[in-house]
DNA sequence: TTAGATGCAAAAGATTTGCATTATG
DNA sequence: CATAATGCAAATCTTTTGCATCTAA
């Protein structure tokens, strides 16, 4: 709590009764725009999705929510974690799952053999849950 | 050529001036339906963007083409490789490159480590071009 | 008080759908 | 000739923008 509020108002930014209420309902698996803003209304919280929309993207600019693009072309938004992670989705539904690899190796042999200055990653398994099996 | 029209003619699809023209320029480098579309005007060769989509997800589900999703949430297709390689793209410009590695032994970690039937996987690296450097 | 934040309406942009017409096999 | 493919218009869906109003600091 304390601590978005610090990074907001670090930035000049304030902390606000929408804002917190889309980040308790973050969450450590990646949720789209959609889905956050069915979850508040079933709270009986009313906030537009301009306004969630919004929110998240400044909450990624402050590193406090990471944001994902799959296939179906929908953002997930997610609690940025300590931790570099990567997620499984369900070609069947749509579940998605984290996991946690150490792809230190893959990383340095493709900066070696791109022209590019690599900053970045993204990497994401898809097949079917068990459920879907 | 021939590749194409007994693919499709197998499963009972044509081989039309369309889809020609849209698989000839279709490239190993991604590209957006917009991008085609811009090359076939250059070309004086007039096919909707419609009939775009609509090819090239036939490609896809053909084995013909490869699309691809970026975070500024527009598809991008291209030429099915016998390879499987991953892409490198300019935080900058947007440039793409295609960059080959063997991660063989992450899938294989990411198999064990996961409850999903893993079938396949997008592995992508971000970062600047030279140019953007 | 005063700049930042919100909500509503509307715009924008990519992709999809319906349907009448055309053209391939 | 039967059916798949095309083009056009319009619909969808997610995300963004403009603007007047509200509110946290």
């Amino acid at each position: 709590m304390i601590l978005i509020k610090e990074k907001l108002s670090s930035q000049g930014y304030r902390m606000t009764k929408p804002r917190q209420a889309i980040f308790a309902n973050l969450d450590h698996e990646p949720q789209s725009v959609a889905e956050i803003s069915d979850r508040l209304k079933k709270q009986k919280i009313k906030i537009d999705k301009v306004t969630i929309y919004r929110t998240l993207t400044q909450f990624v600019k402050l590193g406090i929510v990471e944001e994902t693009q799959f296939k179906d072309k929908i953002s997930v938004y997610e609690l940025a974690d300590q931790e570099h992670h990567h997620h499984v989705i369900c070609d069947n539904c749509g579940k998605i799952e984290d996991i946690c690899l150490d792809e230190k190796i893959l990383v340095a042999a493709a900066k070696k053999n791109s022209s590019f200055k690599i900053k970045s990653h993204h990497l994401e398994f898809f097949g079917l849950c068990k459920k879907c099996c």
